[in-house]
DNA sequence: AGTGAAATTAACTTCGG
DNA sequence: CCGAAGTTAATTTCACT
């Protein structure tokens, strides 16, 4: 097992917020040289801690505003069906999350779209096509509240 | 309106994906010169679709493995109610997202914590202190089936 | 483990066309 | 939008604490 000490916790945290800081500032803030941040970056990737790096995006700039959670049920729960089911979900690119979860339904889906007309289309054409769905229920987003991309170290 | 030509799309395609690469590994991929690909991210970071830069970070490796959504209902919907739950639901950091949302519940949160004795501690001692709060219902995560950060472009 | 300095490479940024 | 030139930062190495 790595383990990780105070100031990798800390640097994850700086990179989390902003991951285009220069390795000066970052010395600054950790209190190192540049090249003992450099060390500490290279480990934490190599180590898949940092799993990559990525640009985020304006939702509502780009016209994919419309989220939704749709709790989906199956008809059945042989590991057949199961696997089926995860493998026709992953390749929804509406589908930005599913998770298997505890409750009175078996999975839970993050949907982005345009608009309900967008989010018809899906429901329609598109997940309701998938077989063993036994039922689902939608719970429309009205307002974003928070949205945090880090994880809380 | 600021409108955006396949390109645009294609450029934060690419971002979303990975925005470590090099602008002549884009201008190869987009067939423009470097110069363009400059501009481009420039301009779509000035009208502020491209919203900063993070690193993604592996929850598994850090001990944050633990997801459970929350649905929660408060007892009443006055003005007043709803802003001092939304301030106060932000400054949790084991809720990493938030949504008001349509359906039985009124709110919908992801939150995020080490194991089941962290997320007891922040029930007990977080979430069910904040005044208002109707009846609230946990649904843990079993399976992260699909996590997608980037948009469907 | 970390530091500071120096050398190298590569990327970013500006500019004239 | 392009290519070239100038600027800056990332990266690597090394001698030393």
């Amino acid at each position: 097992m790595v383990t990780f000490d105070d100031t990798d916790i800390k640097l994850l945290k700086f990179l989390q917020e902003d991951s285009k800081q220069t390795n000066k500032a970052l010395s600054l803030k950790l209190g190192l040289s540049v090249t003992a941040v450099f060390e500490r970056i290279k480990k934490l990737e190599r180590e898949g801690v940092i799993d990559g790096y990525v640009a985020k995006v304006n939702k509502l700039r780009l016209e994919r505003n419309f989220m939704v959670f749709c709790h989906i049920k199956l008809v059945q729960h042989s590991q057949d069906f199961v696997v089926r089911f995860e493998k026709e979900v992953k390749q929804l690119n509406e589908v930005l999350e599913c998770y298997h979860i505890s409750g009175d339904y078996d999975y839970l889906l993050k949907v982005i779209v345009k608009d309900m007309e967008a989010f018809r289309e899906f429901m329609v054409k598109k997940l309701t096509k998938i077989n063993h769905i036994g039922s689902t229920h939608s719970m429309f987003v009205i307002n974003e509240v928070k949205h945090e991309t880090a994880i809380n170290l």
